[in-house]
DNA sequence: AACTATTTATAAGA
DNA sequence: TTCTTATAAATAGTT
């Protein structure tokens, strides 16, 4: 249609490109609303111009949303959608777990205790108690491990000494006494003692404590597999 | 164009509206597909039939959804986007937390302690007695409470039975046993025991109890608002 | 942007 | 639906 008929393929001239760009956007555009009113169809054109400029044409009387998005809902991209309904929904009841969470941990830390009842408290008492007194035990059980680790090093040093002091006896024109404490010293270097036993040192920067440091600054959470159902027992104070 | 000029209106006849519909649509797709080529034009063409049936045209190579995303990126309906992104990422920042808390949560109940230093156990510990105290001061406390009102009431009840006595004397033909007794229940009734103090009364079901239970069923989380330095100390155990 | 010779699209009919 | 065909519309090349 035209002075010469034209092969459909890229205009490479850039002028006549653009000017045809132009006329045949208006041409389809119109044709788009024709279609539209003429067959009562519901339709969406969106045209990027080489020189990325955006033209558009919905015949839905609100926008271009609908029909993308019943056109995602029919072609099943809709997937999205759905797996962020599902996300939004964890994340409410994560955030909803996590706000009755703070209120209860609090309870652990005796803050907030007014609204528990007697009994509550009972519980959380024995509970508390219950795992000081776990707590005591795992400490008895590395004092004695430790115990027997210095018990064991002190009879090894005690053989060397036995040793060196044998050799010394055998040949007394050498002198053992500095070669015997440096080995004493190495052997201890191997096996330091635990920090507890250094009086002096400073708190020791666990491995684990960066992750602590990263939580939330001002609140620490915890959090409890409880299969005790008297447990249950504990209030939420709404916080 | 046609043996006759139409009007753009929707056509009522419904089978010639499906076949101008067919031919038309036909077309604009053609003219769709030409635009993209001739104009090295991006454009997306969905067309709804009145019957519902969809149709479309897309000149990416990939797809349609390149052109929507496109769209939506221009047209800022993107936001929607960019809050997923957000939601996704606080998703993930509190199911790490939860993991972490789950791990610290179980060291409270004494769990899992194997991972914590001496110096950390120690930590634990104080902090555990600390909470306990608390309990305690706040157990004395209601029970002081209720010490408090039951005297209250004993001095209010024989105050009645001394008005009650009095009365009976003056007017001693007036038998005031059984009135004077129900009287004394009813105020009972009014301010009843505390829980704690009916001996056979079941676990009472607490009005927070609810929530409780609604937690995911084997881990009750906790939270804490944790402002005392000392407690990063205590490390976490990846689970 | 306007013109116009031509091509193309399509309304109506079969 | 599809084909035909007269005619309306679109538009390529020109001004």
């Amino acid at each position: 249609m035209g002075r010469g008929k034209i092969e459909i393929k890229r205009i490479e001239n850039s002028t006549n490109r653009q000017v045809t760009f132009s006329k045949r956007r208006g041409g389809l555009l119109k044709k788009a609303h024709e279609l539209a009113v003429l067959c009562d169809a519901q339709l969406g054109l969106i045209i990027f111009s080489s020189s990325n400029k955006m033209y558009e044409y919905s015949s839905s009387p609100c926008s271009m949303q609908q029909v993308i998005d019943r056109y995602q809902k029919v072609s099943g991209t809709r997937i999205q959608e759905y797996d962020n309904k599902q996300i939004y929904n964890e994340l409410t009841k994560l955030r909803s777990d996590n706000d009755k969470i703070q209120a209860s941990m609090r309870q652990f830390y005796g803050e907030d205790l007014t609204s528990l009842s007697y009994n509550d408290l009972q519980q959380l008492e024995e509970t508390l108690e219950n795992s000081i007194n776990k707590i005591r035990v795992r400490k008895n059980q590395i004092l004695q491990q430790q115990l027997d680790n210095l018990r064991r090093k002190i009879q090894e040093l005690e053989h060397q000494q036995t040793v060196l002091e044998q050799k010394s006896m055998e040949h007394p024109g050498l002198d053992m006494g500095l070669y015997g404490e440096d080995m004493g010293r190495n052997m201890l270097h191997l096996s330091p003692l635990p920090p507890q036993f250094h009086p002096h040192r400073l708190q020791p920067s666990q491995p684990n404590l960066q992750e602590a440091v990263n939580l939330p600054r001002h609140a620490l959470q915890l959090w409890y597999s409880c299969n005790n159902p008297l447990f249950l027992l504990i209030q939420f104070s709404s916080s």
